[in-house]
DNA sequence: TTATTTATTTATAATAAGTTTAAATCGTTA
DNA sequence: TAACGATTTAAACTTATTATAAATAAATAA
């Protein structure tokens, strides 16, 4: 995780920002709830568990400026909450997302699925794609129990 | 257009609802913009010019009943608003976006693409999917000016 | 080292989107 | 007509997010 944390501060000094202890936090917050989808009140809360003293306006600021250097996306699941995840390290498509309309889990599909689809937009619509945002809404392996196992998939 | 309207009544009707003349007005709206992607404000200073003594409230939850009765698509693409698509009459599925990072637009996909990725998704994950949200960002073809028609697209 | 500039944070106020509530209204139906 | 349920209005309220001003910290110049 240092590691992560090192190459972190690497980008923000890249473009001289730096890596405040309030920023590392939040930082660290993120990495060690990588599978979440956290809120910047959720990330608020769980910070301050490490830096009583953070303040709710730099918790923001700072997912702001993680999401700016990509480092994170920020997402939106319908409910009025803007949420933060980690960016697969390398990936350079943003993930694909599951919802669950029974249970609410969020689970992340790493595999691009839309190598295809985005030739046949980038052509057939004439625009070029920067960025991606595709979630299916359903019922996740969890909630309807029905053992339909022929495939596997890496999920949750 | 009134078909359209007389429908929406029907479908109203079936779950004992009733198409108030607010009601009538705001879904009126909807169809003579169908092109564009409302937010609630939107559509409540554009029902205003027709019925001036609407409520902001009243939209809202008239947007939120169209929601639930599937007329309407509710989509947030990013920005804190939501915005309120119609959906395609006898579509089942929800069409797809463009959204330009450069000039703000919003293209439309009508065409179903994601048909094989949701089989791939439905076996290799087990989930069931009931509904999908897939916008691209990236710059659309009015603000790239390289002639790359090759292909053609049914776009706005 | 001290002074000065610059970036950052804190605390708080402001804004914006959306929801809730209570009272008024409208259309039925008994 | 009286009473009921659904709906709307207006206003208050909640929640998420952003902006602002003062305080702090770090970086640089003298």
């Amino acid at each position: 995780m240092e590691s992560r944390i090192d190459r972190i501060k690497k980008q923000l000094h890249s473009q001289s920002y730096k890596l405040t202890p309030q920023r590392e936090a939040t930082v660290r917050v993120l990495l060690e709830n990588e599978e979440d989808h956290l809120s910047a009140e959720d990330v608020y809360l769980l910070v301050k568990e490490k830096a009583p003293e953070i303040g709710l306006a730099t918790v923001y600021r700072t997912l702001e400026l993680l999401t700016e250097l990509k480092v994170v996306d920020k997402i939106n699941f319908g409910d009025g909450v803007s949420r933060y995840d980690l960016r697969t390290e390398g990936a350079d498509h943003f993930h694909h997302h599951l919802v669950c309309i029974e249970c609410g889990a969020v689970d992340e599909i790493q595999e691009d699925l839309l190598g295809d689809v985005e030739k046949v937009v980038e052509e057939g619509w004439n625009f070029k794609i920067k960025d991606h945002r595709l979630t299916f809404h359903g019922i996740c392996h969890r909630c309807h129990p029905k053992d339909n196992n022929e495939g596997e998939g890496s999920e949750e």
